[in-house]
DNA sequence: GCGGTCAGTTGCAAAAAGCAACTCACCGTC
DNA sequence: GACGGTGAGTTGCTTTTTGCAACTGACCGC
């Protein structure tokens, strides 16, 4: 019947985030609008993506509100696109993709074949790799040290996580 | 002609890790994983996925090293699916993903709809929310303070980054 | 020997992706 | 002032992928 399901209805955080943003091209896409490339001619040279494709992903990331739509000239109408607040807060999406690529996809026989992007922390002005780490006790969190687990489960001392605030204007 | 394209070839990081777990199911199953789920059948209903398309991500995931395969009985022969330590780093892709569908994909007109995993931190027992911060200065790094560049583009002197060493056998 | 469980395979319909060609409104230029 | 080029798509057609349902095959308990 359907070619898709939907995850939006699960009551997860992970299933509702890949019902958006879930599919082959939509991360790549934003990945570009990331380094700079706002147009629809830029985005589809630049990806390879067929335009149709790329219509519809740039549909859904500004009906989803992650990018927005700007007319930067009116005769003709012409578009750029931009990230939201909401879609800037997706890059540590990217950055969690593009650490484990590092490590594991890259070709090992050829030499040559280091990875071409390095994160520039412009706080401190170093080429860094980012990790995730707890802000309680500021040590590394990985799958070895950490799991989720439901949230009634929880001790109801310890759960002192403010998970999910209101979204956030600024940082 | 192909419904899919492969981006593999890319000289990207994240394009390559796309290729590898960038569909709409691949990282539903490992999150299952992850929870504990580890035979044919739990993930087929825990998830509803179809049984056929099953079947292919699993093959593709232990295919890529992600997954590994281990009978545990003979006789029938049944299989259990556990990460490696490569899929285990795939962790703090879930992490992010859920972390940004905590802030963003709530329905804020349930209020009954809180997130309902928290990510909960061994090391010093707290629910915790990791964030991704930067080994050099410790503050936290997204994309308001943080780019990704050419490696080339990098003064010699900043590439003190080891970006992607050789995949680590622990931790 | 009957139903149940596990781990799939097979077959078919519907949706999505790839590709190529086309549109439409302008803009610069020869 | 016709000619080619650019930006942002739309349309049409074909190939893949997905969803769904039904089926298989080996065993196990009763």
């Amino acid at each position: 019947m359907s070619a898709r399901k939907t995850f939006g209805t699960q009551p997860c955080s992970i299933a509702r985030t890949l019902d958006v943003v879930g599919d082959w091209w939509t991360l790549l896409v934003l990945r570009d609008v990331f380094r700079g490339a706002h147009r629809f001619d830029e985005l589809k040279s630049g990806l390879g993506i067929a335009t149709n494709v790329l219509t519809v992903r740039l549909k859904r990331l500004t009906d989803a509100g992650i990018l927005e739509r700007r007319a930067y000239q009116e005769h003709p109408p012409r578009f750029e696109y931009t990230v939201t607040a909401k879609g800037r807060d997706l890059y540590p999406v990217l950055i969690a993709l593009l650490q484990w690529g590092d490590r594991y996809m890259r070709d090992e026989s050829d030499p040559s074949d280091a990875p071409p992007r390095v994160v520039v922390h412009d706080t401190c002005g170093h080429a860094i790799q980012p990790a995730f780490s707890c802000p309680h006790c500021r040590s590394e969190v990985s799958a070895q040290n950490a799991r989720t687990v439901a949230r009634a489960d929880l001790p109801r001392e310890l759960r002192n996580a403010r998970s999910a605030r209101a979204p956030r204007r600024n940082a």
